[in-house]
RNA sequence: CGGGGUGUAGCUCAGCCUGGUAGAGCGCCACGUUUGGGACGUGGAAGCCGCAGGUUCAAAUCCUGUCACCCCGACCA
């Protein structure tokens, strides 16, 4: 068992840091709030960057940016959005420092309106559109953003909630109310083939209710992810802006019928927070579990050897491997690059950027096992006196650490790929069957009170209305966290009042 | 912002009550023996005891103030 990782029995919440630490996903930083996120967790969010930007081009969108400093102004313009956002802005008000009498650095410079720093950018975005759009020619615009954002947490976790995050925003504008319906569930779509197809999370695809939606828009989708513990993580949000931003800022065209009409507007936006879902989906009490997909390293080969002579010999078979995975040229390169670092790191696949790598370093294997298992690599490969004369190696698998013997004959570059998208689907099958586990029903609200407490989704018949979920919160801690789109026009009678009501998924969520 | 707690080596903490000039374990560095799932020995580096005042011959230790962080609440589209 790893002994610098706490387990999730003993205590979730430390077992989630533990893992991040021993992993180096990411540090915390000298400001509240703020987090520090290393190599190894940016790379992770280099890789969903990679694979949502290119299913943002696919979908006809293109990457721009805008600034970070929004006028305070701008905010109040829409009275549900500066109501939601009010609370958890930060704000700048001056533009130097200078020396006072005590010949202490203190703010100067006051400026005439504070500036915000963007909680999200529907503002500035829409203050944008309104100057570039003037006639139906110039729709849709189609654009997307990749960025940084602050909102005044007063309780942090690392990647699930900070103050400062990264993530995406994509800002749409159209001509018609259907139009900016159907990209709104176009891009949620996006999310949720995303979420299975590349971090393994299943997730579901649902609608908010009133009290949950984002201060502003007409309708908010979602995809609801479910983590071990049995709380629920919403891991993207699609909103339906319908017209009132474009009403607030003025975006306006002229329409086909020559009438000057308001433009239908939509966002849609994932953060960092994916990768605390993809930790607490995946991971073991023995550290990180990376689909596949995502993983900087797809496997280390380490080598086992006691005398000179062998480790001559396992020395020569890891090379000749890394060859057979990556290509010699590959290998070649690395070594020429790294010159003898101990940590031979060769690329697998140069278009995302994964590697291979052989671990040199003088330590004993044991706690070379245990040192890429915390940082969640799919595979290990071990290669000894004993695997070299018998013309095979030891596969170990990082999911359910199995190991099995491979023939150095049959280890391609194919074999590979085919073995990590093995280990995708093993790793999305588990958590699907998890979440299936964790979903159950309920047909009254004593059942419902008593079906959150122990975890999970509960489905029930339930009228959305703001009073009556915030007593709910009160009573439980959950909210609703999504109607389904699957069973959207289902209908039956509410737990709580009787009346007719939608079928929705309770949850406490993070 | 309320209630509770903690600040001493990179990390976890002891020392504080009863003032006398800095400790342990882990980690790190070097060397040697080791090496198919967390080895051991020897040596070494490392701390303005959160910060600022005060009491005292003398403060990690006592007093006052202050800052930061953690937990519980409030808050979290």
């Amino acid at each position: 068992m790893a002994k610098n990782i706490k387990t999730r029995a003993e205590d979730y919440a430390q077992w989630y840091l533990d893992v991040i630490k021993a992993a180096q996903l990411a540090d915390y930083s000298p400001v509240r709030g703020c987090m520090v996120i290393r190599p190894d967790g940016f790379a992770i969010w280099e890789a969903i960057q990679r694979e949502l930007d290119r299913r943002f081009k696919e979908t006809g969108h293109v990457n721009a940016y805008f600034p970070l400093l929004i006028p305070q102004s701008f905010l109040t313009k829409e009275a549900q959005h500066i109501e939601g956002f009010a609370m958890e802005c930060a704000i700048v008000t001056h533009s130097k420092l200078e020396k006072g009498p005590d010949g202490k650095l203190a703010p100067a410079g006051e400026l005439e309106e504070p500036l915000i720093i963007r909680p999200t950018s529907e503002t500035v975005i829409g203050h944008m559109y309104a100057q570039w759009v003037q006639s139906y020619r110039d729709l849709p615009v189609l654009i997307n953003q990749w960025c940084n954002v602050m909102r005044w947490e007063m309780r942090t976790r690392l990647f699930l909630r900070t103050a400062e995050f990264l993530w995406q925003e994509g800002h749409t504008a159209h001509e018609t109310e259907q139009e900016a319906q159907e990209e709104t569930l176009r891009m949620l779509e996006v999310y949720r083939e995303f979420a299975e197809d590349v971090l393994a999370i299943p997730v579901i695809k649902g609608r908010k209710t009133e009290a949950e939606k984002f201060p502003g828009a007409d309708v908010t989708y979602t995809i609801e992810g479910l983590m071990q513990d049995g709380k629920a993580l919403q891991c993207g949000t699609s909103h339906n802006l319908g017209q009132n931003f474009s009403r607030a800022f003025d975006i306006k065209f002229t329409g086909r019928d020559q009438k000057l009409q308001h433009a239908w507007t939509t966002s849609w936006g994932v953060s960092t927070r994916l990768i605390g879902a993809m930790i607490m989906a995946h991971s073991d009490d023995e550290g990180l579990i990376l689909p596949p997909r995502v993983a900087p390293c797809v496997a280390v080969i380490i080598p086992i050897f006691k005398t000179d002579d062998e480790h001559k010999k396992v020395a020569e078979a890891c090379l000749k491997l890394a060859g057979q995975l990556c290509g010699e040229t590959e290998v070649e390169a690395a070594r020429k690059r790294q010159g003898g670092r101990d940590l031979l790191s060769v690329f697998f696949d140069k278009l995302t950027g994964q590697t291979v790598i052989i671990d040199n370093r003088d330590m004993r294997p044991g706690d070379k096992q245990y040192h890429w298992e915390q940082r969640g690599l799919p595979f290990r490969i071990e290669i000894g006196p004993r695997d070299v004369d018998g013309g095979a190696f030891v596969l170990k698998r990082r999911l359910d650490r199995g190991k099995e013997t491979v023939q150095f004959g049959a280890a391609t570059r194919d074999w590979l790929r085919t073995k990590l998208d093995e280990a995708h689907g093993a790793i999305h099958a588990r958590a699907r069957e998890h979440q299936q586990r964790s979903i159950s029903d309920a047909a009254s609200y004593e059942e419902l009170k008593q079906k959150l407490a122990g975890g999970g989704f509960v489905r029930c018949f339930f009228r959305p209305d703001k009073a009556t979920e915030a007593r709910i919160k009160e009573e439980t801690k959950a909210t609703v966290r999504c109607i389904p789109l699957e069973t959207e026009h289902e209908r039956g009678k509410c737990v709580v009042s009787g009346q007719e009501g939608q079928k929705v998924l309770f949850a406490v969520a993070y």
